[in-house]
DNA sequence: ATAACAATTGAACACTTGCTCATATATTCA
DNA sequence: TGAATATATGAGCAAGTGTTCAATTGTTAT
């Protein structure tokens, strides 16, 4: 019934102490969502997000639809690149971008659903 | 096919960025949805909901089992607090946490699948 | 080759975030 | 009442974020 480091009290509930350290998950796992949920964690990226999942768009249209500058735009979707959520296409100068699979949509769908059924 | 304040192209997609802006996400949605996953933004608040996903807990049994400082924990519950994620029960000097409903282990799982299937 | 131009990239800057430390609040018990 | 203690809160600070601005890359057309 003692008390660690971290904490000052008395009264740690041993049981359920031992099982969440038992089933805690794993430091590796929780950085790696948490990166996850931190790109979706932004109005911008939302938006182009949302925009994506209607039809493929390119930079220039992407900035303007967002009255964005279409540098902004470009460093979103850099973050978005790298974190496996947009793929691109190039054709000539224009690139194109797209959703990088459906499961993007889901869990974008899946924030909207709990903000409107709150 | 003029250019806007916002980009200097030329070669904007008339018929594209029209449906963009018609059906573009609002912006008080886009910046709800973005502060909730930004809540999940964060590894501490992931492993506090993984916990939570598992028993009720007082803020003490977090921080041992998360070896980290009473009050880091409970500004975190605040946060998850705020944003209606965890709901709470006072018990005399102890307050015991617990997931406010569901769907947010939904969205946390669905996070959690996002990364393992990639 | 040179100019034009869509997109990317890097530096800079204001702003935000997550922690620590110190203090405050609220409840229990002597 | 006063001491002990579980939690909450506020200030401060180092680290991170999103935008702008300037410069660069890569492609097309002359």
């Amino acid at each position: 019934m003692s008390s660690s480091e971290f904490c000052q009290c008395n009264i740690v509930h041993e049981d359920a102490v031992n099982r969440g350290k038992e089933e805690l998950i794993e430091e590796q796992s929780a950085e790696h969502v948490a990166m996850l949920f931190k790109v979706f964690g932004d109005p911008t990226r939302i938006k182009i997000l949302h925009l994506l999942s209607l039809d493929e768009m390119c930079v220039c249209d992407i900035s303007t639809v967002l009255g964005m500058s279409q540098s902004a735009i470009s460093h979103q979707l850099s973050s978005l690149r790298q974190a496996g959520l947009v793929k691109n296409r190039k054709d000539g100068k224009v690139v194109y971008y797209t959703l990088d699979d459906e499961h993007v949509l889901t869990i974008l769908n899946q924030g909207l659903d709990h903000i409107t059924h709150k």
